[in-house]
DNA sequence: GCACCCATCCCCCGGCACGGGGATGCGCTC
DNA sequence: GAGCGCATCCCCGTGCCGGGGGATGGGTGC
């Protein structure tokens, strides 16, 4: 009489027709249950708390913050929580924080939903699961030096069209260090000016709009 | 013993979830029928042409072509198709141009699926469907002066981080006929400078990365 | 203690961006 | 056929950007 010990799937993301589709991709996995579903990052820790789900599916753009910040928090208090990033394709920093936060896997919402359940039982059974495409675009920018938190700051001041001097009073800092800070970024990113370096930035996912 | 007549939908997204979602949705309803889905702008013309849905849903972002150009692709030989945008929050011209090439509706995947449906059976009874955020966001760019041809492609040349000189080159023209199409850019866009000008072009979907 | 990175500041200089001005031809609309 | 928007070209000036050089202090790690 009893149930089968089935994986205990938590979903995240605020899009409820994704949550729709994945319950009955689900449903029909004899050893699959989707538990809770949870459209925000706040509702996300909160569910976690509530059913401590064996995998979690978890959206990178949640309407409240990042799917990666909901990640570290729920991973703060359960270490041991396999969350697999569900996103579609978004910048390489994107993918290199959430791995390096801790995430089991990184899929795309194109995926087949058979991919997809197969990566399920893959991070249950405590394997992780990293598609080639997502090895590759971490290869891609493996090399690439990574901005220093000043140099992204100055970097989200230029987005906004600020002038040197005008960065340079906003962080207290003189207009000459911004020169040197903005001299980086550009030599880091591979831009050929500071207008190509705030378009790569937004591509790659290091700043947002 | 006949099958009542229902509203023959058509879903076009590269998400396989989201069609399986809206499958389990529409199932629901007595009035409705997922006909069809399409992940592609191709798949889609061609399962339009096999199946004339009463109503088709398309995603913006496609992998072989934009959801507008679909749109259009569509409307050419079926002018009486009723299209509804369902997609993430993009920008403002994607609205506009989505409005101006005939859509029914522009919905966000974050609605809850009650509206969705509702949504549906508008737009078949030959109404159109703008949530007022959409209005609102309509209103708020209505006054800008739209960029020319022209412009757009200056714009897309000072993302990579080309010069005036440089861009002049490549377009066959003077660098001073440049200058003149940089400064209305800035004009219209309100930027302070190419590099805002640049960042609030991407927020706007005018150019893409 | 030494090396290394980060953030800070300073100097020089060529070249380009930015903001005015005005002018021409072309196509479309009313 | 007059008006208008678009694209084109020209001149001038200030000021900032971009690319060199070097220097200092603080923090981290070995």
């Amino acid at each position: 009489m009893n149930e089968p010990t089935r994986i205990r799937v938590l979903s995240v993301d605020d899009h409820p027709l994704l949550h729709e589709g994945l319950a009955t991709v689900l449903d029909h996995q004899p050893d699959m249950l989707l538990v809770a579903a949870a459209a925000s990052g706040h509702e996300a820790i909160q569910r976690f708390r509530e059913h401590q789900p064996d995998v979690t599916l978890m959206d990178l753009r949640l309407p409240d913050m990042s799917g990666i910040d909901a990640l570290i928090a729920i991973r703060t208090d359960f270490p041991g929580a396999r969350i697999i990033m569900l996103t579609t394709f978004e910048g390489d920093v994107d993918i290199q924080r959430a791995l390096a936060a801790g995430a089991s896997g990184y899929l795309l919402k194109s995926m087949p939903p058979g991919d997809l359940v197969e990566a399920i039982r893959h991070v249950h059974a405590g394997k992780k699961r990293i598609p080639p495409w997502v090895a590759a675009q971490l290869a891609e920018h493996f090399s690439d030096e990574t901005l220093t938190r000043r140099e992204v700051e100055v970097l989200q001041q230029l987005a906004s069209g600020s002038r040197n001097r005008e960065i340079a009073d906003r962080l207290g800092i003189t207009e000459e260090t911004v020169k040197v800070h903005v001299k980086h970024v550009m030599e880091k990113l591979g831009a050929k000016d500071r207008t190509a370096a705030v378009a790569i930035a937004i591509r790659r996912g290091i700043i947002q709009l």
